[in-house]
DNA sequence: GCATTGACGAAGG
DNA sequence: CCCTTCGCCAATG
């Protein structure tokens, strides 16, 4: 019977627990990337930066890790690389799955990367911390 | 308990 | 301008 005081108890689970408000990081990444309106991108680190953590965007990222076991489901093809590039891309069901979703949004993708990305930019610290 | 890795980012060469 | 290195924090080996 093990206390559920770990966060992500093997990579297999992800504790919805908010309750661990050490862990209402991994909690508000996937809350801040539901946000994120259809049609819009961000990236790892104005994650990070509206979260308080932008020194480690890596967390961000490493939290998104779990993202595929979160319900409902994260919109993780909206987050992309400061350089808008679809690094997680392989991380998906499919590689060609995040373009695909981003393509849907009405965001269009070239090499792997999203275009017009700087006018695609939604900051979080900027449209919800306004 | 130390070393390596990681869906990043900024700085240095 | 491109490539390499460091920093950050947490998880895994």
């Amino acid at each position: 019977m093990k206390k559920s005081k770990l966060p992500v108890s093997s990579t297999k689970e992800l504790p919805k627990a908010q309750t661990a408000k050490e862990y209402s990081f991994f909690a508000d990444v996937y809350d801040v990337v539901r946000q994120i309106p259809k049609g819009r991108v961000t990236s790892y680190g104005a994650i990070a930066s509206y979260l308080g953590t932008k020194l480690s965007a890596r967390m961000v990222g490493w939290a998104m890790n779990g993202a595929h076991n979160v319900k409902p489901k994260v919109p993780a093809q909206r987050v992309v690389n400061r350089n808008g590039m679809l690094t997680g891309k392989f991380h998906f069901e499919t590689q060609t799955k995040m373009e695909e979703l981003l393509k849907k949004d009405g965001v269009a993708v070239k090499n792997d990367t999203v275009v017009d990305f700087k006018t695609r930019f939604w900051d979080p610290v900027n449209e919800l911390s306004l």
